[in-house]
DNA sequence: CGGTGGTAACTGGTTCAACCAGTCGACGAG
DNA sequence: CTCGTCGACTGGTTGAACCAGTTACCACCG
């Protein structure tokens, strides 16, 4: 389990991690009120206060306010009506999938309705993987298999790199997926792909596991090139039933600990 | 098939149409450079110009062209680095599917992309539906059924207005997921539920068969009732083949006689 | 008293001009 | 040729001002 740590005394100290995190003031002040709004300080159907007063609390200008403002309403946490105000609401009913990463991000690892959203998302990413296997399995042309055992191949040389790993790991599932012809399916898959980039923790401890994924590969390789699709469906549902279900007792173990 | 119209001569011009379309400045120059990417005339990787030649050549303010820029990088349209510039990026590998109502205003109706863009939807619009159905069958409490029910009656009431009907699916459907319990199903919903405002037409369309709907609900709130979840899956699955097919066969039809 | 219309005091939306802060390539010193 | 620096880009942030909807209040008139 070691990696690479400890430098040559001689040797200089590059490539050592990735560029420093760089911080801008939308930024800061989207998390920040995300994080009062997912704490519920913030109660949907309240209204927050108006941009002039927020930008002198926050000790912005109320043009960057403005663009954080934006941001959240474009992720549907927000509603701003021109003239009257801009109030919270239920991101249940309005946010989209492309929201949950921040609103995970925003919950304490401890907090229950994070382990919600995170088994909920790992439902629906059980539900369409197995579905896009299966459709992959009645679609796939010969350069499709071949695609996808080149990302199977290059995943070998990134198993001491966790975060590289998943990255490689939505680069396979993107070729089964450019296999169904699905658009609206590589839409999701992009949602999903941003996670190795705003949860590398997360995405980090998903994958420590990673030997058994590598063998996975060339079973969906296998099931797909057979074009069978109810097998493929049946096989892959039940493979990460297992594999969700092994992670989230790990996860509960430890989030346990920390438990309020 | 007749509406309000002719109005008596002596009352007034009341209560005629809704709400006139309001449209605000950075919502048309995000329409525009939206439009311009998706026809291809801005290509993935090419550099878009400068913040400052663009805002004068669009005749707007430099920041309410940011602003549009914002919105546009929100929806993975495009990518801006400081310093650097902005690049149009492929939205294949990096639009979630909230963009993808925008995405499809914003092509010609007699477009191909367009029609690939719309039947991948449907396709996964049939696989989380039937999903939700069956997780519904296995978890749903009775006071779900109810809901369920209660939202099944009120359709009745809106046969004659699409788009009401539409949103009042949409309030089905998402009694339907709630009794999953799956948060991110719900979350894709949303995304699903905003065409009703996005594409009043399309959707208006989509619903003009609406007596078939009317007795699906009661399938569906009896196949979640019956409490078998293969059955409920495997039903869905086909009707929703069934449906969507059709729809497109029409579509396909009355798309291609405006074909260029 | 009850409805009407004006209006004032909010709200967010847009513009202006200026400056801060990264990026990248040209260019000259070594 | 290599490397540092510098300048001319790029987007990011700021301040103040004004435009434009919304709302509630209130004087007015029937």
């Amino acid at each position: 389990m070691q990696k690479q740590e400890q430098q040559v005394p001689g040797t200089a100290t590059l490539a050592m991690l990735g560029p420093v995190a760089r911080s801008s003031v939308v930024d800061a002040v989207a998390d920040r009120l995300r994080a009062e709004i997912m704490a519920g300080r913030l109660a949907p159907g309240s209204r927050i206060p108006s941009e002039r007063e927020l930008s002198l609390a926050l000790g912005v200008n109320r043009l960057t306010l403005r663009a954080a403002l934006t941001r959240l309403e474009a992720l549907g946490l927000i509603t701003t009506r021109h003239g009257a105000g801009t109030v919270v609401s239920s991101w249940r009913e309005r946010a989209g999938l492309e929201a949950l990463p921040s609103l995970i991000s925003s919950l304490d690892v401890a907090d229950p309705e994070r382990r919600e959203l995170l088994s909920s998302l790992f439902e629906v990413r059980r539900i369409l993987a197995a579905e896009a296997v299966a459709l992959a399995a009645e679609r796939r042309t010969q350069k499709d298999l071949e695609t996808m055992e080149a990302r199977a191949e290059e995943q070998k040389a990134k198993v001491n790199d966790p975060i590289a790993f998943a990255r490689g790991d939505v680069a396979f599932v993107r070729a089964v997926v450019r296999a169904t012809g699905n658009v609206a399916l590589e839409l999701v898959l992009n949602t999903f792909a941003r996670f190795p980039d705003e949860q590398p923790e997360l995405v980090a401890e998903m994958f420590d596991k990673r030997e058994v994924s590598l063998a996975y590969y060339a079973i969906v390789i296998g099931l797909i090139r057979r074009g069978d699709p109810q097998m493929a469906r049946e096989l892959v549902r039940r493979e990460l039933d297992r594999v969700d279900e092994a992670w989230q007792r790990r996860h509960v173990v430890k989030a346990g600990r920390g438990r309020r």
